[in-house]
DNA sequence: TGTCCACTGGAAGGGAGGGCTT
DNA sequence: AAGCCCTCCCTTCCAGTGGACA
């Protein structure tokens, strides 16, 4: 009998074994398109070298400008030439995986420490305490540390500018050991808001990196594909595709990675041996439609009643409707699957929080003597995050369900 | 010009849930 | 076991507000 796998099997291969050379993970051994900006950090990082501290640095730039490849490629490449000095311990963490004071010692602890049982909980301890013993810890080591916070904002905006105050005085504290930050951060705005000290501190050297452009994209598509893929198996239009589309999207060079990667992926399950233009279409819907449905599947059950609430709304051809209207149906809806109720005001919270995650849009209007509120809108396909929501266990009383008070207009 | 609506969004704090310490 | 700590989710309380209407 024939398998059924039989067709994949005489399929000509799209990708070579290094697939995951597509993934925005993955650090090439050279950024195209980013020599100036790699070169001006590398000349303040040397200094780390020699054993003295580099300067604090904050690096700006939109989604997939290359900051972090940027920094994790330097970084990888310090410790390169580190290995007979052993001078210098580069230590990397996203804040937005980790976004609370004591989550940012307590992660930084464990990169140093390496011994099992003298690693730090997760939780139990005081954050001065966690302080504490990374402070000594660390200039016991007698080093340089360079510590980069990426996605520094998100830190700041959920717990405030303390840790990144601490951690900046630290080295004021230190004998031996040295210490250094770097802030990444897609927002140029920040830090405004942050501690005057602490924004000078952080911001002794500053650095922006500005978007790619369609050819630079290009570039780096070319490069990547050179190694990810087998010959022959793109069309020639595919790269500068993928190229101009996410060159609209602000120049964000992940964007464009995974759209090159979700193209091929695409022709492969087809079945078919060359990539073509019309592929990387289907992956451009494919890439925005999976990024909705996944925000909203990873909501907590609460607001995903609050949006279905405000979906039920939109049927009734409600459009624009106000916090009010959302709370009344959100409570009837939150009685029918018998979970608790909470406030108005926590709803607010929650609004503005789909609001923020662009699954709605929510802005603060006046109706005059009908009172100042938000006016709220979808912002997302009706059917497909009503299928999304309605798949969810919590809400399954509520599968087909349609407003008894169904107001229609006709 | 003032009133007044329907909220907004800040502040403070409770309590549950994780887990350490003694 | 009792006493801590930290974070998360939520409540309570409330001063503040843009603008249609009298």
């Amino acid at each position: 009998m024939e398998s059924i796998f039989k067709r994949y099997l005489d399929n000509r291969k799209i990708f070579t074994r290094n697939r995951q050379i597509l993934q925005s993970s993955y650090i090439p051994n050279e950024l195209p398109h980013r020599n100036e900006e790699i070169e001006q950090m590398a000349s303040v990082l040397a200094t780390a070298l020699h054993g003295d501290r580099p300067s604090n640095m904050m690096i700006f730039g939109k989604t997939g400008t290359g900051k972090t490849a940027s920094v994790k490629f330097l970084g990888k490449e310090l410790q390169r030439v580190d290995q007979t000095l052993k001078n210098v311990h580069f230590i990397y963490m996203n804040c937005e995986v980790v976004d609370t004071q004591y989550g940012v010692l307590q992660n930084i602890g464990n990169q140093i420490i390496i011994d099992f049982e003298h690693r730090i909980p997760f939780t139990g301890w005081s954050t001065e305490r966690v302080y504490n013993i990374l402070m000594e810890k660390i200039d016991e080591m007698d080093k340089v540390f360079i510590i980069v916070l990426d996605e520094i904002d998100k830190l700041f905006y959920k717990s405030g500018d303390d840790v990144l105050y601490h951690l900046s005085k630290m080295n004021d504290d230190l004998e031996r050991s040295k210490l250094s930050l770097v802030g990444i951060s897609n927002d140029l705005k920040f830090t405004e808001f942050m501690d005057p000290r602490v924004r000078s501190r952080l911001g002794e050297e500053k650095m922006v990196f500005p978007p790619y452009n369609a050819e630079q994209l290009r570039d780096i598509l070319m490069q990547r594909a050179a190694l990810a893929f087998e010959r022959d198996t793109l069309e020639e239009g595919v790269v500068p595709l993928c190229a101009a589309l996410s060159a609209q999207e602000m120049g964000d060079a992940r964007r464009a990675l995974d759209m090159l990667r979700i193209s091929a992926e695409i022709a492969e399950r087809n079945g078919d041996d060359v990539v073509t233009e019309a592929h990387v279409m289907k992956a451009k819907n494919k890439i925005e439609l999976d990024a909705i449905s996944e925000t909203v599947r990873t909501l907590p059950t609460q607001s995903k009643l609050v949006l279905l609430s405000i979906i039920v709304n939109d049927d009734k051809n409600n459009h624009h409707m106000t916090t009010g209207d959302v709370y009344h149906e959100y409570k009837d809806l939150a009685d029918i699957v018998g979970l608790s109720i909470l406030t108005q005001r926590r709803i607010t919270d929650l609004i503005s929080e789909m609001d923020m995650l662009g699954i709605i849009h929510a802005r603060v209007k006046s109706f005059g003597r009908g009172g100042r509120t938000k006016e709220i809108e979808l912002s997302v396909p009706k059917a497909e995050t009503r299928g999304i929501l309605e798949g969810d266990e919590d809400l399954s009383p509520l599968k087909s369900y349609r407003p008894a008070t169904q107001t229609t207009l006709m």
